[in-house]
This record gives C-alpha cells, sequence and structure tokens, in this order.
DNA sequence: CTAATTCGGGAACGATTGTTCCGTATTTTC
DNA sequence: GAAAATACGGAACAATCGTTCCCGAATTAG
C-alpha cells in the first residue's frame, strides 16, 4: 500500500539523545532537531508529534539503556565493590574525555525541567526508585558475601551511591577536567565500604 | 542634573534571582522579568543591559550572598563538625519545606549554561574552588581540634563534601520530599567524619 | 500499470522571543 | 524658574520559536 519509513526511529532516537543531551530541552530549537536528526520537519512531527513527545521519548530511551547495561553490569560481576568501582571510574572517565562534557542527561532534565513537567518528573522520580533499588539489592548481596562492610544499612548505602553519582555527574557537566577531583571524591566514597 | 532611581537595584537583582532560580535562564523570558521585577522593559534594558548580563549580575550576587553566609558559619562555630552538620540539615529543611523546591542556583546555572558560556562557566568554576577552600580550611580546624577524624585527609574530605551538598540540592530540584532519603544519605555522609 | 498510500522538502503560520526606540513625565542642578 | 537629564510606559522591531500544511516524489499491493 504504501511506502516504507526511509529512516530508523531508534536511531534518530539516539540523534535526539544526543542533541538534547547536549543542549537541553529549552536551548534544542526544531531547527537544532531538523538538522541533527537528519529528517524533515514533517516526518519529524508526524512520527514524533511534537517536541516534549519526542523528549519524553528519547529521555525513555536514554533511561533504558543504562539501567539495562547497570543490571547487567551487576548480573556479571563477581564482586559488588570491584563492580561499583567500575561505574564510578566509568563515570570519571567520559567526564576527563569527552571535549564536550555533557554530564548524565537524567540529571540535567531533573534539574532543567522536573519542577515545570510533570511527565518528566515522573520518569526522574521512577528512575530514582529504579537505581536506588538496583544499588539496595548489590550492596546486600556485597555485604552478605563480606565484600562491603555492613557498618551502613544497605538502603542508606545505596541513596548515599546515589547522591555521589549525581553530584560527580553535575561536576562533570560543569566542565571539570582535573582527574585528582574525581580521584579525591572517590577515595572518601569508597572509604566507606 | 536628572532625577534618581525609582528602584532600589539590589532589590531588582534579588527578584531577578527568585525567577532565574526558579525557571532557568532559557525558561525565564523578557517578559517574565518585567512582570516579576516590576521594572519597564526600558528601565529593565537601561539598568542592566540585557538578558544575559542581568543574570550574570544576579548570579554573582547569589554567589556573594551563600559565601558569606558559609564563611561566618564557619567562624562562629565552636564545633567544626556541628557547623557542617547544620548545613546539610538547613539545606534538607529547605528541600522539604518549600512548596516549590528550587534546589541552588549555582547547581542549576552549572548545568543549564556552563557548557555554553564561558562567563558562566567561569563563575560556576571560582565557586567551585573558592566553596571547596572553605571546607578545606573548615575541615583541618577541625581535625587539629580532633573533632573530626584525621583518616581521610582535608582537601579530598572538603571535595567530597561539595560533590553531596551538589548531589543534595539536586535531589531537591527533583522533587524530592521524603524526609528518610536525605537523612539516610546525611548518616553515611557523617560517619567518615 | 494502476491505485493507494505516505514519504519528505519547503513554504508559511501565528505566537513569542530578546531588544530598541520614542514620547512623556518627573526630577535635579544652576 | 529654566534647562538639562533620565526614568518610565508602551509601541514596535526583526528574528526566531514550535507547529501546520501543501504538494510532488517515491514506494507498495493488487
Amino acid at each position: 500500500m504504501a511506502r516504507t519509513k526511509e529512516f530508523n526511529e531508534d536511531q534518530a532516537l539516539d540523534k535526539a539523545i544526543e542533541i538534547f543531551w547536549h543542549k537541553g530541552y529549552n536551548g534544542t530549537s526544531a531547527q537544532d532537531l531538523v538538522n541533527h536528526l537528519g529528517l524533515s520537519r514533517s516526518s519529524l512531527y508526524d512520527t514524533f508529534g511534537d517536541k516534549q513527545k519526542l523528549f519524553v521519548k528519547s529521555l525513555k530511551r536514554y533511561q533504558k539503556q543504562n539501567l539495562d547495561s547497570l543490571t547487567e553490569l551487576f548480573e556479571n560481576a563477581e564482586n559488588i565493590k570491584t563492580a561499583l568501582t567500575e561505574i564510578f571510574k566509568q563515570a570519571v572517565i567520559e567526564s576527563l574525555q569527552d571535549r564536550i562534557t555533557k554530564g548524565c542527561f537524567m540529571v540535567n532534565s531533573a534539574v532543567e525541567l522536573a519542577m515545570h513537567d510533570p511527565e518528566i518528573a515522573k520518569i526522574v522520580h521512577d528512575n530514582q526508585k529504579v537505581v536506588e533499588d538496583i544499588f539496595c539489592n548489590a550492596v546486600k548481596k556485597g555485604q552478605e558475601s563480606g565484600q562491603i562492610s555492613d557498618r551502613q544499612d544497605a538502603r542508606s548505602l545505596a541513596r548515599f551511591i546515589f547522591n555521589n553519582y549525581s553530584g560527580i555527574r553535575v561536576l562533570a557537566r560543569a566542565g571539570e577536567k582535573d582527574k585528582q577531583v574525581y580521584d579525591d571524591i572517590l577515595k572518601a566514597i569508597f572509604s566507606l565500604f
């Protein structure tokens, strides 16, 4: 009946993640999206509705990607403590190597939009809860196997980890490029485990 | 020669801080500023130049206010550890009580603008350095008097404190209203001191 | 090949953006 | 009291915003 789509929707979404992540929601214009996604205005609006819907879809996709890799990391980890250090070290590496540092798309969106868009607020809040649970279960496993100190209860530690992860992503977004700063923070964090 | 200003420039700046803090730079329109500051467009532009200049002036004023109160807090503090807990507890109280939570104007601006505006990036970076130094000196004093453990070096602890402060402000901005979440994080943080 | 369908480029929409300009009112100095 | 100076309100600016619409081109099924 009709012709098939000439572009891959998921690939377009990945492009949208890039530009929204870099410029933020309010900082990204419709023209920016047309330029960066390589689609015409009409195709863009026909496919995704409007800018807000496209943003929500992008953020949800980003969230899924991150949660999947986080879950996988802990599933395959022999040592929980090592896995946790790996997560933070990876964040530091990204912060240092990216010529333009984008921080964390979820954190950026939380700061820019959570107050003003209930739909974004829900995504942010859900994400926080899920990530916290993943951390919490990991910490519990680590404590049972004696890899992590049980002086702190797991839930408290999980929230603490999440908080420091946010902080580091803000630091990266702010353009911090001094490795020593990150290393100092990590040293303090891991003295707790 | 000429008539005097009918409004107080600092009061206007405080109003500008409020609206920029709440809505962000890109989210605040010229009309928003006119409505909120109670000035005419012409007075606004005559006095402050343009939107970017007004924003910079607002952010600098906010920074000065916060640095002053931070410095004063540590100067008058008998116990450094107590002073540190006070800072965090105050942040938590603000996060919980504000009907609309604005987080920290500096953190918000860092996330939204540091990548795209070198002038903002410099303010953010300067602020980070100064706050870090204040924390560092406070920690040193606390360690010398035995109020704070010296298992961690002062610089590292200062950066760690700064990082968690950022994290908590993001959490607040994201709308977290569960006191237990903040308390858990604080408990973990202060187990390090 | 024909008919149905939908793609995608580009023009165009009204609304809003940040900014400028002008005219009047007001105030101050001499 | 006259003259100089500036604050102020509001109209107006061009540019850009997000969004819609139209139309020829392309692709599919029968």
